[in-house]
DNA sequence: GGGCAGGTCTAAG
DNA sequence: CTTAGACCTGCC
C-alpha cells in the first residue's frame, strides 16, 4: 500500500494505491453497516459515502486504488485504517478459514465474496443498529437509524467540496449518544417508528448511560462471556449480540446465526446451524459467516 | 390484502 | 427445556 495525502483547496483526501482484497461495493452491500449509500454521478468506478465516528466520509475505488474523501492523513491513521481493517491480510484469513473446513460451498462463497472486509464500527452504534435489525428489512433499518440520527445526533457541517460526495441532499448527522437516546424516552423512541424495539433501544441506552453495561469492558472479554453480557439487555439475543461483537468489537470468532445461516447450514453442510461455529471455522468464523451470508443472499438460488 | 423482513420475548406444554 | 405466537411498520 502506498498512501498519500492530497487536498482540493482545503478539503483533504487520502489516496491509497495497491489495496488488495478490498471491494467497497461488497463491503457496503453485505449488510454489516447501515449508514452508507452509493454516490451517484461519482467520477470513480464506485463510491460510497456516509457517517462513521462522527465524521462524514466518502470511500471511492478504481481498481486497486482507494480514495478516502474528507480525511487527512491524521484522520486516516486515527480512524479509517482501522475502520477498513486495512492491516489485516484477508488472504491469510481465507487460508485460516479453509484450514478448518474445505466445504465446497465455503470455497465458492470465499471466491464470490473476495473483497469483503469486516468494518470496525462504533460499539454503541452497532448494538443499537442490530437491535433495530431484528425482524426487519434493510431499507427500513436504514431509515430508522437515519431518523434517530437526525432527531438527536450531532449535525455534521460540510464544506462545498464535501457536499459533492453526498448520496442525497440530506445533511449528515452523527449517530446519537446513549444519553441522547435515553432522553427521548421509550415513548419518544416509539414515535420514531422503531415499533416494539423502542423498549429494547431504551433498555440498552440506559444501561450504557448508567454504566451498568460498559462497552469498553465487553471488548476485553472473551466472545462467549461478551455474548452473555450483551444478552442481559432486553431485546438482545445471541444473533444480535454476535453481530454487534463481530462488527463493533473486533470479535471475529462471533458467529451470528440468522435465517440465512440456517439455510446455509441445511443446504451445504447438512447440519443444524447452531453446530456451525468457531469450532467449524476457527478464529475467523465470523468472517466465514459473512462470506456465506453474502453468497447465499446475493448469488445462490 | 396477508405475508414477510439478517429475532426475541413470553406464555404454555 | 422446548416451542408456538405475537410483535411495529412499510413495501410488495
Amino acid at each position: 500500500m502506498r498512501i498519500s495525502e492530497n487536498f482540493i483547496g482545503s478539503y483533504p483526501f487520502v489516496r491509497i494505491d495497491g489495496v488488495s482484497e478490498l471491494d467497497i461495493e461488497k463491503i457496503f452491500d453485505c449488510g454489516q453497516c447501515f449508514r452508507f449509500e452509493r454516490v451517484e454521478n461519482s467520477k470513480h468506478a464506485s463510491e460510497f459515502s456516509g457517517v462513521a465516528y462522527g465524521r462524514f466520509v466518502s470511500f471511492a475505488q478504481d481498481g486497486d486504488t482507494l480514495y478516502i474523501y474528507g480525511s487527512d492523513l491524521a484522520d486516516f491513521e486515527a480512524v479509517w485504517r482501522g475502520y477498513l481493517d486495512l492491516d489485516r491480510d484477508y488472504r491469510e484469513v481465507e487460508r485460516d478459514v479453509l484450514a478448518h473446513s474445505q466445504n465446497s460451498a465455503l470455497i465458492a462463497a470465499i471466491e464470490y465474496g473476495r473483497g469483503i472486509r469486516i468494518l470496525s464500527q462504533e460499539p454503541f452504534e452497532c448494538v443499537i443498529s442490530f437491535i433495530i435489525s431484528q425482524n426487519n428489512n434493510i431499507p427500513r433499518i436504514k431509515k430508522i437509524i437515519e431518523a434517530l440520527s437526525e432527531r438527536c445526533g450531532e449535525r455534521i457541517e460540510l464544506c462545498d467540496e464535501a457536499k459533492k460526495h453526498l448520496s442525497g441532499e440530506r445533511i449528515p448527522y452523527a449517530f446519537p449518544s446513549a444519553e441522547a437516546l435515553c432522553a427521548l424516552g421509550e415513548a419518544g423512541l416509539f414515535e420514531m417508528k422503531t415499533g416494539f424495539r423502542a423498549k429494547y433501544i431504551y433498555d440498552a441506552s440506559s444501561r450504557v448511560l448508567s454504566g451498568e453495561l460498559m462497552l469498553d469492558t465487553v471488548r476485553g472479554e472473551d466472545t462467549e462471556s461478551a455474548i452473555e453480557k450483551l444478552c442481559e439487555v432486553k431485546g438482545i439475543g445471541r444473533k444480535v449480540a454476535s453481530c454487534a461483537l463481530l462488527f463493533g468489537f473486533g470479535k471475529y470468532d462471533a458467529f451470528p446465526i440468522d435465517v440465512w445461516m440456517k439455510r446455509v447450514a441445511e443446504k451445504y453442510f447438512g447440519d443444524e446451524a447452531d453446530t456451525l461455529s468457531s469450532r467449524t471455522f476457527g478464529d475467523y468464523a465470523g468472517i466465514a459467516q459473512q462470506y456465506l451470508f453474502y453468497y447465499e443472499r446475493w448469488n445462490a438460488v
